[in-house]
Parts: structure tokens; sequence; C-alpha cells
RNA sequence: GGUCCCUUCGUCUAGCGGUUAGGAUAUCUGGUUUUCAUCCAGAAGAUCACGGGUUCGAAUCCCGUAGGGACCGCCA
């Protein structure tokens, strides 16, 4: 049988680095398996689910350059469930419940305050014939439980090795709400089963969901998927990753013109036991993808290793490969003005303020007019070359005996307006003649 | 309170009973570059969380302690 694995995010917020590592290593997985990627929407929870968020997912991985072979939403499913759900009722392991949310909640409380676990306690599997039938004419609507009858659960994690989970310690899953919506748990099982995904592969914080799936899953099917719980990723704070953490959104990292190719590297490195390194391409990534590298230990990330992963990325393209997003910036920029500035940015976007200093004539003070005012007249006549920069600077090093810092430092700032910058040497050809004098006002 | 998991250079990690505890990244130094970045070379950086046990021998196996994480919802 092939590989199949999903992407189940809910469209409630907007994907993070944590997110999409789990999605890249779901991806990852059938890739390298030659098997099946599934996107599926978690859109159950009508209420919070929203289409803006959904097609947004749909454009990160899609930007990411994660594909998928096949996708759908929850919701299209309503009536799926419903049919599971009767399965599971003819069996005799679904049972209605009336407890009020607020009822449920003051349980737990006391449950906790007594040093007990706050599992729900069955209570209204005791309710007999009549107490429903009277609830029922009141018009009070029942939520539906699902009857676990397991007291563990264990199973062979990928990465996680042996795991045993105490049921007793964990509730009967709601698998339906009072409203008619089912819930996660159950819906989950039922598309793993209906889609034959071969390959659970998710967070450390579904371990004990998955105790309880795996029991759902029995109890309809025969559990035919093999899970994995990789260690979630913490913020370099320590703290939890949030959806609400807008600074760690992809959206938020294309904003900052950040590469692709460097969060996936980053993704597919830390965490792992593979060197911290930009990958060269997408294939490279899934070249040198080993599921048992993942670490089972929580790692934190560290958002100055995505800055640095992106520099190097830049250093390496090709002019060929980025002339329209330059076009774009300025339609100026050349490979030349590509080549000479690119060593100076850390994102591709910071080439717009070398354009600025090289195209526009906003005017110069140098601090050292006496000093400059030499340097012009030096000043070659064009054409320049490689050789003009050095063969000029020779000169006014003659005539006014500075040197080192104190001869480069002045000349670069009274130029480009900058203590730093791409050689000058290239630098000047960029400007001209012109352009220098224009600029410089002594 | 309960359940599950984790703990090795700043950070991400290798290690599976005998290693000078390895690598990556960050850092520092030198070289290259007028400068910065890149690149090259080198250095420094870990009492393997702590305590005990098993063993000729423990980062590695066992127990305990401490710290960290996750979950315990009519969210996913």
């Amino acid at each position: 049988m092939s590989t199949i694995t999903r992407f189940a995010p809910s469209p409630t917020g907007l994907l993070h680095l944590g997110n999409i590592r789990t999605a890249l290593i779901n991806w990852l997985y059938a890739r390298t398996n030659n098997g099946k990627f599934i996107l599926r929407i978690d859109d159950t929870d009508l209420e919070r689910s929203k289409e803006e968020f959904t097609s947004k997912i749909k454009y990160d991985l899609e930007w990411l350059g994660i594909d998928y072979d096949e996708t759908f939403n929850q919701s299209s499913r309503f009536d799926v469930y419903k049919e599971r759900f009767n399965q599971l009722v003819d069996i005799g392991r679904i049972y209605p419940c009336y407890e009020t949310p607020e009822e449920l909640d003051r349980k737990r409380k006391l449950q906790m305050a007594a040093g007990g676990k706050p599992v729900y306690d069955r209570s209204s599997l005791k309710l007999t014939e009549k107490q429903k039938t009277d609830f029922k004419s009141e018009g009070r609507k029942p939520h539906w439980r699902f009857l676990m009858n397991s007291e563990r659960v264990q199973w062979d994690d990928i990465l996680k090795d042996k795991v045993d989970i105490d049921l007793l310690s964990l509730s009967d899953p709601v698998v339906y709400r009072e409203d008619g919506v089912p819930l996660y748990t159950f819906s989950s099982v039922v598309d793993d089963i209906d889609f034959n995904v071969t390959n659970v592969i998710r967070g450390d914080d579904h371990t004990s969901n998955t105790a309880v799936q795996i029991e759902l899953i029995n109890s309809l099917d025969q559990n035919k998927i093999t899970f994995a719980h990789h260690a979630l990723l913490t913020a370099s704070s320590g703290d939890k990753l949030s959806k609400r953490d807008n600074v760690i959104s992809i959206e938020s990292f294309r904003d900052k013109h950040i590469e692709p190719l460097a969060i996936l590297s980053l993704l597919a490195t830390i965490g792992t036991s593979n060197s911290i390194e930009l990958k060269d391409s997408l294939q490279q990534i899934i070249n040198e993808f080993r599921i048992k590298t993942i670490s089972t230990s929580p790692g934190r990330i560290e958002i100055d290793l995505l800055n640095s992963l992106n520099k190097k990325l830049i250093q390496k393209f090709d002019y060929n490969e980025i002339e329209d997003r330059l076009k774009k910036i300025d339609n100026r920029i050349d490979r030349n003005f590509w080549e000479t500035t690119r060593g100076n940015l850390d994102i591709v976007e910071d080439i717009k303020g070398w354009g600025d200093i090289v195209f526009n004539s906003n005017p110069i003070e140098p601090v050292d007019k006496e000093f400059i005012k030499i340097a012009l007249d030096l000043m070659p006549d064009e054409p320049w070359n490689d050789e003009t920069w050095s063969n000029w600077t020779s000169k006014i090093k003659d005539k006014t005996g500075k040197k080192g810092k104190d001869l480069f430092l002045p000349l670069r700032e009274a130029f480009t307006g900058m203590s730093h910058g791409p050689e000058m040497k290239k630098l000047i050809q960029l400007l001209g003649r012109d352009k220098i004098l224009e600029r410089v006002k002594i």
C-alpha cells in the first residue's frame, strides 16, 4: 500500500513556523516514499473557521512550494460523519450526555480541587430511559460521547518508539456537539480511514489524542495507521508558538521578503540532527529527508538563523533568476548593478536603497570639503573600469598624504552618503563621473 | 492534581557500555576585501541537569530528585 500523509490545519488563523514544519514533514514523508500528500481543511467549527484563512493557507503552501495531490474541506463531509456516527451508535459505543458546559466545567474544577483527575465521570451513562425522555420533552438536546472501553492503548510511534497511554486518565471524547456538529477527534479519524491515510505525523501535543483516536479507529475499522509525534518548536523566548503570534506567521515572513527556500532550509534542519545550513533546492531537502533525524525534545527557533540563511541565499542568486523581481523594484537595475550590490543585502528588496543612492541625485555635503575638492579635481575622465578607482585614489593619496581609512571613508561618504557598502571600484562605475559631480556639494 | 514526553558546547544536535564526547550554527582570531558581507584557515566553547545504584568501566543501563514541554474543551 502506498504512503498517504495529510496536513490538516483548521482555517482559524495564519500558518506559522510550527504548523508549516508539520506540513513540511508530512509532505517530505509522502514525497520520499513516492506517496500522496493530502491537504485537509478542518473547518467543522463553522463559527471560527474563515474562508479567508483557507485561501491564505493554500497560498502559503504554494508560495513555499509544498504541493498537495488532493484537498478537501471537512465541511463537505458532514453526511459521512453522520453515517459513521450511526455505525458507532449501532454497536453501542455512543451515549447521549445532558450536562451543560458550565456543569462540566464546575465538575472538572471540583475534581481538581479534590486532587483527582478532571475526567468525565460518565454520569450520563447511568441515566435511565425515563430521565432521558424527560430531558427530551423538556427540549434539552444532548451532546454525544464515545464510550472508551480499553484501559490502556499502545502503539509503535515512528519517532517516540513505544507509547503506552492510560485511557482511564482521559475522558470519553465528545464526538457530536449539542448543535449536531461533529468534533475533530471523530471527524479526523473518519477522514483518515476513508482516505486511506497510512501515516499520521503531527506534533507531540496530539499524543494523548492519538490514544483516544486509536480506540475510535479500532471500533470503526482495523487500525492501519502508523503514527509519529514530533516535538514542538518553541519561540526563542521558550514560550509556546501561538497562532496569534503573527511575528512568526509565514505571511509575515513573506511581507518581510524572506525567501521561501530560507524558511524551508531552516525548518528542514532545526530540531533535527541535520546540519543547519542553506539548502540549494526543495529537491535537495527531499533527497536528504530522513524522518528519524527529527528530535523528540522540544527545540527553540532562533529567528536570527532565518535571517542569516536568507542572506546566504541571496548571495547565490544569479541575475537571470531574479531579473523580473529586480526590474519591478527599479527597472534601471541590471546584471552589473546586482552583482555589485548583492553582497550588501539582507533581503533582495534592500537593493532599492542602493538604487536610490546610485540613480537619484540627492545632494551630499561632505564633512571635509577641502579634501573632497582635491579628490574631485583629480577625478579621471571616463570611460572607467576596475582600475580607475585605485589609480584615482593613489593620486589623491600622493597629493594629500592620506591613506587607509582616512583616505577611503571620506570618499565613500561623499559619493554615496553611506559609511559602508559595495566595493568602491565597482560602485563608482555604477555612479559615473557626472553623477558624482552633480551630487557632491562643495 | 493526573497522563505522556524531554534534559550533551550560547543554539540545533551525534552518541545505544570502553570516543582526546563528534558535527552544524553562532562567537573570536588570522588571511582575502579600501570597508562591510562573502570566501578560506584556525581557535575557543560541554564538570553530558543533579544524586545514588549496577559494572573492571556509565553521557550511554536502573532508581530517585530537580528543571522544561505537551495534554487533561460541546477547540483543533
